[in-house]
DNA sequence: ATAAAATTTAATCATATGATTAAATTATTT
DNA sequence: AAATAATTTAATCATATGATTAAATTTTAT
């Protein structure tokens, strides 16, 4: 029962969830083939299905933490009750952008394979009581006084920040845009989404 | 050389086409499976292949009739110099939701397969064209004196418009939503986003 | 050092799936 | 009606891929 290497961190066992985090990051489950997630670890096929079984077992594992760590990341900012709205919409928007400069894959894989199997995110996740239940959601409550849906601006803030991500392969043709030109634009866009979203909100 | 029934539509080959948009639009490229769409079709597996040679070749066409048609219905709105510029945003979140509503997932299906294959779309359609030298970009260029990329703009309207259905299944979760909630907000939206992108306009 | 346990591998299996083929059927032309 | 062309089908092929197995190797415990 004891590991092999008890000091190290279960090296094999996480090399293969990076691996995997990769292909279906870039793949989506249906497109990756378990020998393309062994090759990227480094290890053989039969190894992957000596750790997780299966590569649905494996994705579902992969998938959790992604989404785990997402949320994570985010609570925190949320629920800061010393922080004002706007404070928080500026946090919000860098929190999406700095993560999304790493992982810019992540929003596209999320969302088609939440598509592809919503129960699994309503079973595992409490992602409604994270976003409904927070700090923020009140603010955002209060400051519409009750004349508009707050999820319509929960909705804005997140598609401002996180859409350009998604449709980045579109926008580089569209605009022309380089790498570079678009890691500018996205950090543009970290400075005026909260600007934007305040004027948005004086509208109501 | 002449058709078995040239008087109707060459009824076999849309109805393929028609199952594959079906198919192919609900599970990705990589997720379908030609017995798939032959069934969805009501014929046989190798009748596919005798009228379209390839899962991809099948693929391509109908990706590609897709986003034909998309332009299309916008590329009359975006041109029309009697429309004032707020007008265009108007009809720009009509015509997109109203798309939308009808087809809900096509946004992730062409975006997911834009990110998989993005030379096709360089290739094959002038989606820069039609959006860049648009009146309505002028328009937006003019509004913003220079200030701000338009690119910004044309992001955000974008977003706002649809978003919401990229991430519907998400939102029908953390916003305990059913269909006929998810479709008010969405009426909802086609009149505040003309109003919310006058507001962020202004802050420029 | 030896035994036991854990890890890793090569080889193989079973099935799914894209594609082809040759024959049967149906429509069109003469 | 007969001949020709177009359409449709059942059967089959070839390959890709998820998974398993049994043996080899490495690590850990005694």
């Amino acid at each position: 029962m004891s590991k092999k290497k008890p000091d190290a961190d279960n090296s094999t066992e996480e090399k293969i969830k990076a691996a995997a985090n990769v292909v279906f990051i870039k793949k989506g489950f249906a497109g990756t083939r378990t020998r393309d997630i062994a090759e990227e670890a480094g290890i053989n096929l039969a190894l992957l299905n000596y750790y997780f079984r299966s590569k649905e077992k494996l994705f579902d594992i992969v998938m959790m933490e992604n989404i785990q760590q997402f949320l994570a990341g985010m609570r925190g900012v949320l629920n800061d009750e010393t922080l004002s709205l706007t404070a928080k919409i500026t946090a919000i928007a860098e929190n999406y952008t700095n993560m999304l400069k790493i992982q810019p894959n992540m929003p596209l894989f999320i969302l088609g394979e939440i598509k592809a199997n919503p129960e699994k995110l309503v079973t595992n996740m409490k992602v409604k009581e994270i976003m409904i239940s927070s700090h923020f959601y009140q603010q955002l409550k209060a400051a519409l006084n009750d004349k508009v849906n707050p999820l319509h601006f929960l909705i804005n803030i997140i598609s401002l920040a996180v859409f350009p991500f998604v449709a980045s392969p579109m926008l580089k043709v569209i605009g022309e845009l380089k790498d570079a030109d678009f890691d500018k634009m996205v950090e543009e866009r970290k400075k005026m989404i909260p600007v934007w979203v305040d004027a948005m909100l004086k509208t109501h």
